[in-house]
DNA sequence: CTAATAATGCTATAGAATAACATTATATTT
DNA sequence: AAATATAATGTTATTCTATAGCATTATTAG
């Protein structure tokens, strides 16, 4: 099974993900004649800012906030940007959330699934083929053709099941 | 597996999936005190009108125009109305459609997921175990405690692979 | 019958996403 | 380098989805 799950969950030092993650995004982007602009590149490094999957508008008022200077970057911007990056593999949309978070593993093609921690709101994305033939499976019993596939799974991360046992009833 | 892809993608009488459908929910919500009120049960009769996803504010003109001697529902209304349903397990939210779908076989519970045709819009509710073990699975071994899941599949039903091909290239 | 609770009506607004068109930047061709 | 085409961004307005807040009406409980 794929997955940053460790990661996404635990405290670590996240500048290496967002590091490794506009590295990979620049690679893949002069692999394909994608133009990754510097408006691109910031949308990208904002969303990665955590491993909580985040909501277009708050992506416009963090760009606001860290170029404290110059012009804001507006919702049709960042959009586009969006659309770029999805389009790209960069970043995936979590639907339930109407979020947008940071694609760990870009380039290899996988059939992705999410696990949504509601208490800590990071997000995991996995690739597990268990589930993948399920979902074939089953479509296939239906003579359902599959096209494409949105698994979007809610509950507890380990920290956060952890952090609910020491707290007791609270 | 559970399923109403039968029903869904294929020609039928559709009049009775929709009385099945009122007896089913009046029964559920006697049973559980609920009160199937007039507004509510237009609501989810005009949800059933399809075996396709029904966005909220389509639901709103469909009211308005089958009560075209009356006020119209306001979306307010609607929506209070989808909350209930939805809570009863009469209704379901399809989160990459922002739409609402009858649930065939409420009263069971079930881990569901959908097969929607990307042609023809018509979905289908699925249970399989096959997939609902693959889930917990691929999650235990993130450590993950599954507390909800939203399983959406998008692709081409039985009978609009068929069309295709008829149509050829076009 | 009255008080409490639930449901609906109604207005406004929040939140997510895109349309349409102007402007600027980048790439291509000559 | 200049001219042209293409791509990206700026800007304003709007559409679509969903809910907040409060008034009114209906239903239930005592």
């Amino acid at each position: 099974m794929l997955t940053n799950s460790r990661l996404a969950y635990h405290s670590h030092d996240h500048k290496r993900c967002v590091s490794a993650a506009l590295t990979r995004a620049k690679t893949l982007c002069d692999d394909s004649d994608a133009r990754l602009t510097p408006i691109r590149e910031a949308v990208l490094r904002t969303i990665w800012a955590s491993h909580r999957p985040l909501g277009a508008y708050d992506i416009v008022d963090q760009m606001a906030l860290n170029a404290a200077s110059g012009k804001r970057i507006l919702a049709p911007t960042v959009y586009r940007s969006i659309e770029f990056l999805l389009a790209q593999g960069l970043i995936h949309r979590i639907a339930t959330l109407n979020a947008y978070i940071g694609c760990p593993f870009p380039g290899s093609h996988h059939s992705d699934f999410f696990l949504i921690c509601r208490e800590c709101g990071s997000a995991a994305e996995c690739s597990a083929d268990q589930l993948n033939i399920a979902v074939e499976q089953t479509a296939k019993r239906a003579n359902f053709k599959v096209e494409s596939q949105v698994i979007e799974i809610a509950g507890l991360c380990p920290e956060c099941q952890h952090e609910n046992q020491q707290g007791g009833l609270k």
